[in-house]
DNA sequence: ATTCTTGATATAATCGATTTTTAATAATAG
DNA sequence: CTATTATTAAAAATCGATTATATCAAGAAT
């Protein structure tokens, strides 16, 4: 997840606005980056999109094939269970670091990040689905915060990546899974203040699972 | 370790190039990358030298910030241990999938590339450090030769990256470590054959943290 | 002597044009 | 009618020029 700051290059913010879009499910995977195309939606030249374009390469939510042009990465069910499978591996790992490292401080951030995203859990349970992005984004702010105190900034940076990697797969269902993932996430909270790591993890790879099955069941991939 | 095949663009061709220089230290950490320079060293125009470069920020080997070019990224102790870490995390949790996966197809595979690395190494051992990059190609042929057999396709992308971030710090070295490693690569090759990963996982450890206090030992980064 | 301001130079970022390649379509042969 | 080849149009990749920004040096002010 990226939170954008201070003052940017047209380059970066392209970068961005296609990640986000791509993220967000405004360009669909395997959908064809018409370089024409994007350069009036983004409002920037074709060599410019190019460049962007070439860093979501690398990072996996695009793809190329020499001289055909680049394509929004590909979606599969499979993939989601990798993706997945790595969320809890990074995740789990992350989290041991942080429950040994936390602080006040980091306690008092994860309470903040949690109250925010159960009132935007409250909303959604109910029936105001009109704020699914916040919601994410509350989501995202309570793992990150949860891991936090981990003390790597390379496992924090993989940890985005692969974590907007699954997101992509969750902003395609339309719906919320429910008490279970409000619960789930108050029991992290509660795990975390106990430094129960054992507990955490296995709470944790619940909730993930709980997620991919979510997609599964709404989409046949 | 990216493995070159078939046709090329030029703009392939530059990031696969920059890429293997940043990697085998032809390009120092921190340097500036001027483009100018670039342009003439990597006979390719400026704009596609820029595409080459995007593609190796978002993986970590290239920095930029805002209106001031692209950088060689630096190197540091606490970010050795960092990437070592995340190798030890991955490679461990691929050579568990591996184990249960692999076959004899697998198993042929592990022995060949085994047997060309401890080739290497004999040669090393003898006191011929005169191809230090082939010996580093067989080294993670062997690895990579081991977790083949994961299944999962982004867990292998991933771990190739973090390694060729952690071989960026080997490289660096013009020492090997020595019979130790050459046994410890004997251990884990006979730990694959008998499928016991809880031993492989030790050892690995080991010999991943051994490379690690052993380039610390050689320079004070 | 030090700090600040201004202008010149170097360089990065972006642009649009040109070249190269691919894809689509039309024509021809079997 | 189908398959192959040739032609044309569309699009991708690369290029070099232009615009924007950072850096550096010199002069002025304190």
């Amino acid at each position: 997840m990226h939170i954008v700051s201070g003052e940017m290059t047209v380059g970066e913010g392209v970068y961005e606005a296609l990640r986000h879009d791509i993220i967000f499910g405004q360009l669909s995977p395997s959908d064809k980056l018409k370089l024409d195309n994007l350069k009036s939606a983004y409002n920037a030249s074709v060599a410019t999109i190019r460049e962007a374009l070439n860093r979501l390469v690398t990072e996996g939510f695009v793809v190329t094939e020499g001289q055909r042009g680049f394509f929004v990465a590909p979606i599969s069910g499979p993939e989601l269970r990798e993706i997945a499978d790595l969320r809890i591996l990074l995740e789990c790992h992350a989290l041991r670091l942080s429950f040994e490292a936390g602080d006040t401080e980091w306690e008092a951030e994860i309470i903040a990040a949690h109250h925010k995203l159960s009132r935007m859990e409250q909303r959604m349970q109910s029936g105001d689905h009109s704020e699914k992005e916040t919601w994410k984004r509350y989501d995202w702010g309570f793992h990150q915060a949860l891991i936090s105190a981990c003390g790597s900034r390379e496992l924090l940076t993989l940890h985005g990546t692969i974590f907007d990697k699954y997101l992509r797969y969750q902003m395609r269902t339309l719906t919320f899974r429910g008490e279970a993932a409000a619960a789930e996430h108050r029991a992290l909270l509660n795990y975390a203040m106990e430094r129960d790591i054992e507990n955490a993890q296995a709470v944790l790879r619940v909730h993930i699972e709980g997620g991919v099955e979510h997609s599964l069941a709404q989409e046949n991939l």
